[in-house]
DNA sequence: ATATATTTTTAGGCTAGTCTAAATTTTTTA
DNA sequence: TAAAAAATTTAGACTAGCCTAAAAATATAT
C-alpha cells in the first residue's frame, strides 16, 4: 500500500508539528502549514486515520500511529539525505535547497535512498544541523541549546538553526555563522536581549534576539 | 505556467513514438504507450492542445509544437542526467535505472538540472548510449548501425540499445556485451540470421537477430 | 461503392484533493 | 454558566485524470 504525495506530506507535517512528546496537532495548524483550509484537512484526516496512519477522534486533534511516525520518519530521512547531496555534491547553498529536496523526498525506491546514503558517506546531520534518521528509522533530536540559554562569557559551537527561512539562512552568511563556527557571547543587552557576539574569534557582531532564538548551539 | 507530470509524460511519449522526422501520433499508440484508454488519450490531446503543446485535429493524430518539442527535450535531458547519476554515482546497474529515472525527471528546477549536469562531467550520453540533449536543448541522434546491417568479418564498437528492458541489459551483462566493446561479426546464420560474434577480440558467442535487431553499433 | 471493421471521440461517471458556505462542537469570556 | 467566539466538521461542488459504453468518423475489403 503506497502513500500519495498528498498524504507523506501530511504525516510530515504532523510529525514536526507534535514535537518530541507526541502532541496532538490541530486541523487548524494543518491548514495552516499545509496551505489549505481547514475542511480539506479534515477530508484528509479522515483518510488518514481509515489508513491507520494517525489516531483521530472528531474534534480532538491528532497524532501519528506507529505506522504513520514511520512513513514520517522515511520521509524525513529522505528530505534530509537529499539535502546533503545538493549542497555537498551539487553546489546549492544552504538556503536554496528546501523547495527541491521538498520534491525528492517523495521519490520512492528505498534501494535508492540506502545507496544515495551510502554515496553521501552516511551522514548523520543535513546541511541545517538537522539530525538524519537511519536506515532503521531511528531518530535522536540531540538536545542542544538555544543561544539565548547561554551566559555572557561562555563559547559554543553552532550547532544548527530553528528558523529554516532562506532569509534567514542568508542572513547567517553574510553574518559569518556557519555550522560549526565557535560563538562566544561578550554581551547581553538587558533592554531588548540583543547580544554582542564574537564569531571563530574573529570578528565581533550585534545579533537580535530574533536571531539569538533560532540558533542552536552545543557547549564545548 | 508549469506541465503536469502526466503531461510531460504524453509530451515524452508523442515525441518518442513521432521519431526524428516528427511523424503523426495516433491515439490508440498513446493509450498503448501510456497504459491508458483510447478515451483518456483523447481528453488529454484536446488540454494539451489548448495549452499549444500539441498540433491536433479531431481524427488525424499529433505532432508536438515547437513549445511541446521544448518541454519534451527538458524531460529527455533531466531523465538521461539522472541515470547518468544513478549508474555513474550511486553505482546502480542500466537495467535497474529507467522506474527511477521516470520519476526524477519531473522534479522541477532548472537550475538543479544545470547543478546535476556539471556534476555529472557534462555527459554526452546516458548508460544505454542514447544521446543526452544539450542545456540549450540541442538533441542529435548519432546516426548509429544496427548489429544487423554489419557483414561478416567487420569490426564495430557497441554504442547502445534499442530495447531498454531489464531483461535484455541483463542477457546483455551476462554477454559481457557493454557500451564501448569491439564487436566482431565472425558469422551469420543463413537461416535464422543469428549470429556469431567475437566480443573484445575474446570469447565468441551466438546472439539471436532479436538481439542483434536491438544493438546499436559504430564502425570504427 | 457499399458494407464491415477499426479507430477515435463523446457522454457520463469515478476518485483524490481541493474549495466555500453552513452547521456543529468546543472553548472562552463575561 | 450562559452567551459569544473560535475551531472543526459536514454538505455540496470543482478540476485533473482516469474509466466504460455508445456514437461517429475513417479505413478496409469485397
Amino acid at each position: 500500500m503506497q502513500n500519495s504525495f498528498t498524504e507523506e506530506n501530511y504525516l510530515k507535517i504532523i510529525h514536526a508539528l507534535s514535537g518530541r512528546d507526541g502532541l496532538e496537532v490541530s486541523t487548524n495548524a494543518l491548514a495552516e502549514s499545509t496551505s489549505t483550509r481547514a475542511a480539506s484537512v479534515t477530508d484528509m484526516l479522515r483518510k488518514l486515520a481509515d489508513k491507520g496512519l494517525i489516531h483521530y477522534k472528531k474534534y480532538q486533534g491528532v497524532t501519528l500511529t506507529e505506522s504513520g511516525e514511520r512513513v514520517a520518519i522515511k520521509v524525513i530521512r529522505k528530505h534530509r539525505l537529499w539535502e546533503v547531496f545538493l549542497v555537498e555534491k551539487l553546489g546549492f547553498g544552504w538556503d536554496e535547497v528546501h523547495d527541491i529536496a521538498e520534491e525528492l523526498e517523495h521519490i520512492p525506491s528505498e534501494v535508492l535512498v540506502e545507496k544515495l546514503d551510502a554515496f553521501l558517506g552516511h551522514p548523520k546531520f543535513d546541511p541545517h544541523g538537522d539530525p538524519i534518521p537511519d536506515a532503521k528509522g531511528n531518530l535522536t533530536e540531540p538536545d542542544y541549546l538555544i543561544l539565548t540559554d547561554v551566559q555572557v562569557s561562555e563559547k559554543v559551537l553552532m550547532m544548527g538553526v530553528l528558523d529554516h527561512a532562506p532569509s534567514f539562512l542568508q542572513h547567517l552568511d553574510r553574518s559569518g555563522i556557519t555550522l560549526g563556527a565557535v560563538i562566544e557571547v561578550k554581551e547581553i543587552n538587558e533592554y531588548d536581549k540583543s547580544a554582542s557576539v564574537q564569531i571563530n574569534g574573529g570578528p565581533t557582531l550585534f545579533i537580535s534576539l530574533e536571531v539569538s532564538k533560532n540558533l542552536l548551539v552545543q557547549r564545548r
